[in-house]
DNA sequence: CAAACTCCCTGTTAGC
DNA sequence: TGCTAACAGGGAGTTT
């Protein structure tokens, strides 16, 4: 499930292939997975923009837009659970789940393919309209302790669910939030508000070393024009790991239902 | 306003 | 072996 790292680690494969191309044409196989505008819309706007940039906001890839006179865009991304990105010759056959493709001048097609339908794709004139309300960027280098410390003061809500919350970090999702508490050594249910000084210091240095730890090993293995499948899965130390001995003090790896999200934790080492 | 719950989807896995 | 039910989960929307 792509989170922060996934998505960052597809920003910069894709950046250095998709500037400065431009959108032939777009084909919608599934239209529910165009958010917004209408379809007809969408396929009607984006022919003749050229790829300006590639960020990452959140878990929201940005492609920003734009042609020689007109109205310009940003194509953002939202991969949810299942969705992945391809880019390959407009030779290859079409996979099974393609849901949207678009065809480049370069004989290759942007590819998304969503199994299970939750990603969505804007096409928007201002990106705010999509990311304006989002929290946060943990890794950016004005975020300090100070600040995590203050968005959990006089919050009442167990830490883990915060941490999903988009809202109030952007581009934290399920495994990285349970690895971060880990590394914290805080246990989820605690009450945001009950962090102390230190615990909340833990966090920050937790949360930021495991979203660039995962950032790095996804950058390792890629391949086939799917972006962001890394091996991360080998280097967690409790996301799916219940029932088996916890790294640091062998108690057994505990997984409970938090806000109807699985949550995995090592009973003894977080507290 | 914050917090909790519902729903959207389908491939995979557990259970019988 | 073959079937069904539970499960996975991000976030918009709704309700409390």
């Amino acid at each position: 499930m792509p989170e922060l790292p996934e998505v960052e680690t597809i920003a910069r494969c894709l950046r250095p292939l998709l500037l400065g191309r431009a959108v032939l044409d777009v084909r919608i196989a599934w239209p529910g997975a165009v958010d917004r505008p209408a379809p007809a819309d969408f396929t009607a706007r984006l022919p003749g923009q050229r790829v300006d940039s590639v960020e990452r906001r959140g878990k929201y890839l940005l492609l920003a837009l734009g042609r020689k006179s007109g109205p310009a865009d940003t194509l953002l991304i939202h991969l949810r659970m299942s969705g992945r990105l391809s880019l390959v010759s407009a030779a290859e056959p079409p996979p099974k789940h393609l849901r949207v493709c678009f065809v480049l001048d370069d004989g290759r097609e942007l590819r998304f393919v969503d199994t299970r339908k939750f990603g969505r794709l804007y096409l928007v004139s201002d990106p705010a309209e999509i990311v304006g309300r989002l929290g946060p960027e943990p890794l950016a280098d004005d975020f300090s302790a100070d600040d995590l410390r203050r968005l959990c003061a006089g919050r009442a809500r167990a830490i883990k669910p915060l941490l999903l919350e988009q809202t109030f970090i952007a581009g934290v999702g399920n495994i990285y939030a349970d690895e971060a508490l880990f590394r914290a050594g805080i246990d989820p249910r605690r009450s945001a508000n009950s962090l102390d000084r230190e615990r909340v210091g833990r966090l920050y240095v937790g949360l930021r070393a495991v979203l660039r730890q995962a950032i790095e090993h996804q950058g390792a293995d890629l391949g086939d024009g799917v972006y962001g499948q890394g091996s991360q899965r080998e280097h967690l130390q409790v996301y799916g790991r219940e029932g088996k001995p916890c790294f640091a003090c062998n108690t057994t790896i505990e997984k409970i239902r938090l806000s109807q999200r699985g949550t995995h934790f090592c009973p003894r080492c977080q507290t």
